[in-house]
Formats: C-alpha cells, sequence, structure tokens
DNA sequence: GTATGATACCTAGGAGTTCTATGTAGCTTT
DNA sequence: AAAGCTACATAGAACTCCTAGGTATCATAC
C-alpha cells in the first residue's frame, strides 16, 4: 500500500512552491527544506518530485530561474514568482480553500434524516 | 492544463467514500450523490473515478458488497464498511488533519529572519 | 591530503490515481 | 414508445509523484 500521506499531496506541491516563492527567490534545495522545516517534517518534499515540478512551472511561466551562489558559497539556481505564477498563487490557494472546507464538510457532516 | 480542483483530489476519495460509509451501506450511486450535495457541488465524483475506487476498496478489504435493491426499485450493489474498514477510516482521517494542518503552515507561515 | 558529509542539481522509469468516453440495462414518466 | 433518471462497469490515456540512480562543489575531520 503506498504511503497515505504521499497521496494527498497531489496538487499541493505546486502550490506550496508557488507559496515558498513569494517571500523571495530560492533555489529549489531551500524550498524543499522551508517546506519540511515549516510543517516539522510531516511533509517532505523529494527531489525527485521537487526538480521536475519546478521545470514544470518554469515551461508555464509561473517562476523564472536564475543561476546564482548561495549563502553556503554553492553555485545554485535561484527561481522567483513571474507575474503569471503570483496570479496562480492566489487563484490554487483559492481553490485549495474551497477543497479543504469540501473535505471537511464530508468528514464532518451526519446525514439528515429525509 | 488539468482542472486544479480535481487534482486536490488525490487521496482524498477513498477516505470519502469510507467516511460516507461510516453512516450505514449505500450504493455506489448514492455516495457520489451524498458527496456533491454535502459539498453544494464543490466535490464532484465520477463514476470513472467512483468505481473503480469501490472495487480497489473491496478488493483490500475495507468494504464488502451485497447486491440489493434501492429505494427507487432499483438493483445496486450495497456497500458497508468491514471492521477493517472503520480502522482505515480513522487511520486516514488523522493523516488527512495532519496533512491539511501541515499545508496550512505553508500557506500562512511567514519565513522569520534567522 | 584525503575521507566524509552537507549542499545542490538532474533524469529515467515505473507506480498509482483519476478522468474521458463509452456501453449496458431497468424503471418511471410522458 | 420515447425520454430521462437510476445504477453499474471498463478501457485507455493523462498526470503527478516516487524510487533509484548519477554529478559536482565546498567544508570539515582526520
Amino acid at each position: 500500500m503506498p504511503n497515505a500521506s504521499v497521496d494527498f499531496l497531489r496538487g499541493t506541491l505546486d502550490l506550496m512552491i508557488l507559496k515558498t516563492l513569494s517571500w523571495g527567490p530560492t533555489h529549489g534545495y531551500g524550498i524543499a527544506r522551508w517546506i519540511e522545516q515549516c510543517t516539522d517534517d510531516v511533509l517532505q518534499v523529494e527531489e525527485g518530485s521537487l526538480y521536475p515540478a519546478l521545470h514544470k512551472l518554469e515551461d508555464q511561466g509561473m517562476v523564472s530561474a536564475d543561476w546564482g551562489i548561495t549563502e553556503h558559497n554553492r553555485r545554485a539556481k535561484f527561481y522567483r514568482l513571474t507575474a503569471a505564477g503570483r496570479k496562480q498563487l492566489h487563484v490554487s490557494r483559492d481553490y485549495w480553500a474551497r477543497f479543504a472546507d469540501a473535505v471537511a464538510k464530508v468528514l464532518e457532516t451526519a446525514p439528515t434524516a429525509g
């Protein structure tokens, strides 16, 4: 059986990447570490998921990338939100809110008689 | 671009099916209609997703099925939670709660200086 | 000076879930 | 008898993500 926690990830990785980048340009490795740290390791971002997602977002024009040097003095590709990416972030965040609310309703609502 | 709302569904369909069945045995069509009604059509359950999911849950021993007659006088397969299914419901619900909370943290937490 | 570990990037191949599209059939209403 | 709703089912494709590997640089420990 696949990891149940992982399955939920579907669709939210892009959203969390966009949100992380909304604080400023960051490289892939930093995005992964931030999400893990911020969630007390509840969410773990695999590199095999992260980099393809970043490349896809770049192809879609949601982020742009430039090579630079990190605070650890290493070469890294810094991603930044484009205007389209910022717009998408808001759209996806709203979708997520509606979705999470809907799931909560299913998990909480009791069927009424009739 | 795929439907953003749909993408979030991943992994939660099983959970919502199990939850719906926790109120009592129901047939597939009824499960779909209940989830849609309960979420004001925010979540729409496609039959091409629902039936394979039900069959998978049956194979996994989470639900059992019996043919019966609906209130509309139609032949239908009624699914009921097994003991394993009820256990899985609790596990998945906890996973979901932890996951949704983690996503919320990413969407809300601002990076601190330092 | 040379292991070791952390940082940082990348891809191929496969697994798994969901959607689209389509088909079947019985019951009720018009 | 035609249409609409109820109800089940599957094949094939699309998409996301993981596993498992690989590359390279820098800092630290020995």
